[in-house]
DNA sequence: ACGTATATCCCCGAAAACAGGGATACACCA
DNA sequence: TGGTGTATCCCTGTTTTCGGGGATATACGT
């Protein structure tokens, strides 16, 4: 009952472990039980280890915490995982919350919070960061920063265009006719309500959609 | 001749700045003298405190560590200024050792080199990431990632293309011909090689051209 | 069985971008 | 003083994109 919470640690900064290590040494109840600097390393220790949390962030070296977050919950589902990013994309969020994570924090997160967060995953509720939060409750509406959901040819295409890729080009990649190429690329620009490739492709890497 | 080290810390993440203090603390002859969370708190803390080294995040909440650091050289150039940051982008490196920083450091830098770059600002000397290293001491030759420079009217005209504007918008804009706009257009896709704007705002954004 | 979404293809005309030249003026540095 | 870089402006012609339509077939869920 009165035991110390035991977190897990995988970032590849080593500043940013220390600096987690920290602030949950300097508060009660939780022991940093081990920390790893890249998914398989993670996964590897873990197979001894079995901490009660592992805060995990999105970018790692080897692979994405998404996955770390599957590979883990799908081995050890009792083990609470916890996304950690600067990023506050939607995809990531949704991505991770799907594969099974307890919550999603952002880097910038008070020491409080962060202590918050963690006894919450522990208690097998679920923690979101108050700006994720914001992100995430309103489903399309009235939020301007949703990105509008593309098909699985649109995402093909718009890639080549990125690429530089004329309409002419990309149709003979994909063995339709340009017209088809033109007619994907006329409703990228209605979904994303841009005007022009420019655009079109400064939007969709502003969203990680490339 | 003996004294500790003081060293002050500007970055809006509160685990990576706990990072660091207890990176620091463990090792000997350092000591963390302050820390801030932006960089306007950071300059009226440092009005009072005077460290002598002081290890900055390129992206800050209000200003960039560029500006910080300048600013810092301006008023106290005693004080040495490291920066610190994820992105190895040839430009933030180059700008930060033009406004006076003793160096420049990836956040996922080891510890053991982290004091050995604290330790070398402190006595005047510059120390870079070996990361970074490699990023610099090739001018542009060999060097796949390194990004041509753009003159101050190219990058102007770069932003609004990425915006959506068309060539005769910008013109109007800048109060220029659109036919020079179109010369920089043209120019900006020959420095980049690239074949056409979809390109070229791609290769901007992925180099944190824009 | 019927709507909805996706993917495909088509047309036309206007607007913009691209290719590939050339030219002038100004500043700055060697 | 002569080169180098930047910024400006111009021309011709071709290719591509954009705007605003319409149309068909297939799949999938209700």
């Amino acid at each position: 009952m009165f035991d110390k919470i035991r977190v897990f640690i995988v970032d590849d900064h080593p500043m940013v472990v220390e600096g987690i290590k920290s602030l949950l040494e300097t508060a009660e109840g939780f022991v940093v039980s081990g920390s790893a600097y890249s998914g398989s390393e993670a996964l590897r220790k873990l197979a001894d280890i079995s901490p009660d949390v592992v805060l995990t962030d999105i970018n790692l070296p080897d692979m994405s915490g998404i996955d770390l977050c599957r590979h883990i919950k799908q081995t050890t589902p009792h083990i609470r995982v916890l996304g950690l990013s600067n990023f506050k994309e939607r995809s990531y969020i949704t991505r991770m919350v799907e594969n099974g994570a307890s919550g999603y924090l952002l880097k910038n997160i008070p020491a409080k919070q962060l202590e918050t967060a963690i006894r919450m995953a522990y208690e097998g509720q679920v923690y979101m960061d108050p700006e994720v939060m914001r992100m995430i409750v309103r489903p399309d509406a009235t939020d301007p920063t949703a990105v509008p959901r593309m098909t699985t040819r649109e995402k093909e295409v718009l890639n080549l265009i990125a690429e530089g890729m004329t309409n002419g080009e990309i149709s003979e990649k994909l063995f339709i006719s340009p017209l088809t190429v033109d007619s994907h690329r006329k409703n990228l620009l209605s979904k994303f309500s841009v005007r022009n490739t420019a655009a079109l492709v400064k939007f969709a890497m502003c969203n990680n959609l490339i």
